[in-house]
DNA sequence: ACCAGTCCTGATGTTTTCGTCACTGAATGC
DNA sequence: GCATTCAGTGACGAAAACATCAGGACTGGT
């Protein structure tokens, strides 16, 4: 009797209805600090620290943990289903106005690479998902996969297998994440713009449209962990 | 005063000193047996466990775990790779006596593909290491940029960048065994190869060769987590 | 046959972590 | 106002995990 099915958008005030009693915002408001803490423990490697420490973080008492959570394990992915989806989201808002879908899934790849740089942390709490993100029914995946599917409905991509498509692209955003971290020398921009091309080409645009489109400009975006975003 | 540097090849009998005394290869059993357990657990996701579970798992007593390693990470840092390692150099065995890199490439991708369902447990190991598989400087990456490198010399790949190759093939491999293992229904076989296709056509090849190459025979292979190969 | 060296072993004392629970204070609704 | 509800809190007893160490087993050399 606790809280039911409220876990699917745990921080942000519910658009639909507004009925938000201070109470409410406070154990939202703990409970994203608990979220929080998790992910920069991800972030930093330390998912086997002690429950106190996680609330010591989060800046909560320590029984404030189990009001929300069973367990670490249950923190952890919630803090990873937490930055998916606010990437996915991110994402969606971005190229929500894009008609072509190969346009659509170059500005949210291109975005994606640019993010590990910017914002390292959110990038290493995605990254700390590994493959499974390909096969996940939340966040950046199924968006990716809509965009590949719509790609390859209006002909834009020739490539059949959209899953297949999506392996490609998923397996890529890992690792490049992975790439740029680990050689900060790199220029970010480029190598992820050329992989994106890479990407376009497979899945069957001509390499004169597939580096125009990794050219254009990108929208600014300001992102951070406790889900601002402008 | 216990062990010295002697962590760099654990396992296997020095090659070049063929000095193997049985207290030796009695220790490096008990070790094998604890890589073993450790593995087991990765593969099950079980990567939180007492160290005395690991200890039972392994069948050696409790205090043996201390005699190879200091904390469980070293243990799973050391089961990750063997893992990499073994993988690694079962394909450069496999692929040795090819001369043409694009082939080699090819072949060494299209077993992992297979390995993802013909030996679960190690494809999960290597899974587990998820993205930083990409910038990893053991087992199976400084091969594959082996290839993809000498693929370039040769002017087989016309792609420029070789990293920006192996983030695709190396995303790619740990997606695709991640899609394997959720979707049981799929054509491994057939999935690998089409993947394998379109890296192939994505490094430079024409089309018509790079489906050539993919439907090729490829070797018979046994492997196992225990190290023997055949 | 004996000794020295090395690894194996599990019982043990110590330390860490867990998860509960009784209490507190704020907020809500009557 | 006043009572009730509910999330927050941290101290505490219980349980688990740790890491050591003294003794035992096996080896290899003398």
């Amino acid at each position: 009797m606790k809280n039911e099915g409220v876990l699917s958008m745990p921080d942000a005030v519910r658009p639909s209805e507004e009925r938000s009693t201070r109470t409410e915002r406070r154990k939202a408001r703990t409970r994203a600090s608990l979220v929080r803490a998790g992910q920069q423990l991800i972030a930093q490697g330390r998912t086997s620290v002690a429950i106190l420490e996680i609330t010591q973080l989060a800046d909560v008492g320590m029984g404030s943990f189990y009001n929300h959570f069973e367990s670490k394990e249950e923190l952890f992915d919630a803090a990873v289903d937490d930055a998916l989806e606010r990437h996915g989201a991110l994402m969606d808002e971005l190229t929500a106005d894009l008609d072509d879908a190969a346009e659509a899934f170059a500005q949210s790849f291109r975005l994606t690479g640019r993010l590990h740089r910017a914002y390292p942390e959110l990038s290493k709490v995605l990254i700390s998902t590994g493959a499974r993100l390909v096969t996940s029914k939340r966040g950046l995946t199924p968006r990716a996969l809509r965009d590949i599917a719509r790609g390859v409905e209006t002909g834009r991509f020739t490539m059949v297998d959209p899953e297949i498509a999506l392996v490609l692209a998923g397996g890529s955003a890992l690792a490049l994440g992975q790439l740029l971290h680990d050689h900060p020398e790199r220029d970010d921009a480029k190598t992820t713009d050329e992989t994106t091309e890479a990407l376009l080409r497979t899945f069957g645009l001509a390499a004169e449209e597939a580096a125009e489109i990794c050219s254009r400009p990108l929208p600014e975006v300001t992102v951070s962990l406790d889900g601002s975003a402008a």
